[in-house]
DNA sequence: ACGACATTCTAGCGGCGCTAGACATCCTGC
DNA sequence: GCAGGATGTCTAGCGCCGCTAGAATGTCGT
């Protein structure tokens, strides 16, 4: 009885994963626009009301996937943080360029983190951990002392963010996003805000 | 055959309009996802087909409403920028204030504009006029000595589309935008980069 | 008056997200 | 070992989407 359940949920686990790794693969190839729940459910197998049982609908999924995203978010700007030295201007910047980067190297993954609508929560209580992490690499780039360091990262990512999707939909010139980078560092680090 | 063809195009042109009119007006009252082409044929009493004669598609629709809303926007900067005091700073932060509040007064028209998928050309030759002129009122703000001011005014428009986007989806807390502006602007404005 | 042309509509294609209800499968208690 | 009920899965289909072919309607120059 126990041990039989168990096993259920571990396929049940197993076949959730599945689907979100299969949504994910098809949205780097082809897009989102291409991920129907017919070619998902084809995709992993089964057919569609089964992805019905495991996720309330296609936003849940995209969801889903977003939530994966962070989880390889957070520890990649940490990592790049703690390499750069101790000065505040490098961290900074350390942190700004593996986001960018990030941005770039996963456009569909970036997509459903930040534009796609999702049910996830920002900002509030129920803020899933890994998000929260990745929100706090920026933070963490701030002295402690000063209480405003929670605004200084919402500006900069922000900024970031702003730079990531104009350049990738062509609105800005995709070619200067280092020199881009440059002048934002340069000014959120250079003057310590009055 | 002459003044009957001008009637005609006149009658053309009166449509067109009034195609953009509605599918916008809809939009800002009930979000683009209910902008379908069925309800917008029902809305201009025409059928289907209509629309077609007139945009290649829906994205097209989508890219004329963007495009009235830069021509709205355009001057509404520019009329900032111009009632600000000459300070560098000031008329800086008059068109970011302008900007944001454009943003947070028409959403639906904002997400035509910036995030939603249109055949509108940024950054090119054939960059429409009042798309143009809105960049430009960034690039105004800033000395006409520094051969950089572009790029300044990339960023800075960069971090205004990623505070408004991210607050409007509620992935940043809405109620700081104004500390955010305060902070931001400083920064950009504050040292003359290097 | 009438043939030629332009315009507009009806009807429908294939695909979307999602779900009801039939069907199969497996566990449990006797 | 087996009936019966719970659990899980599938087939089929609903109402909607963007878009278009071809019929029907109207308009104009001769």
């Amino acid at each position: 009885m126990s041990a039989i359940n168990e096993r259920r949920e571990r396929e049940r686990a197993r076949r959730h994963q599945l689907i979100v790794t299969a949504a994910r693969e098809l949205a780097e190839v082809e897009g989102w626009e291409a991920v129907t729940t017919r070619r998902l459910a084809e995709r992993v197998e089964y057919s569609q009301p089964v992805l019905y049982s495991h996720f309330k609908g296609k936003d849940a999924i995209v969801g889903a996937v977003a939530l994966d995203g962070f989880s390889e978010l957070a520890p990649r700007l940490r990592r790049a943080r703690e390499a750069a030295a101790p000065e505040p201007g490098d961290a900074l910047r350390a942190v700004c360029l593996a986001y960018l980067e990030f941005a770039t190297e996963r456009p569909a993954l970036y997509q459903a983190m930040f534009v796609l609508p999702t049910d996830l929560k920002f900002a509030s209580d129920e803020t899933p951990p890994p998000l929260r992490a990745a929100f706090d690499e920026f933070v963490n780039c701030f002295s402690p002392d000063d209480d405003r360091r929670e605004l200084f990262a919402e500006v900069t990512w922000s900024a970031l963010h702003g730079m990531a999707v104009l350049s990738g939909s062509g609105r800005i010139p995709p070619g200067s996003q280092d020199d881009r980078l440059d002048f934002l560092v340069s000014q959120i680090a250079g003057t310590p805000a009055d």
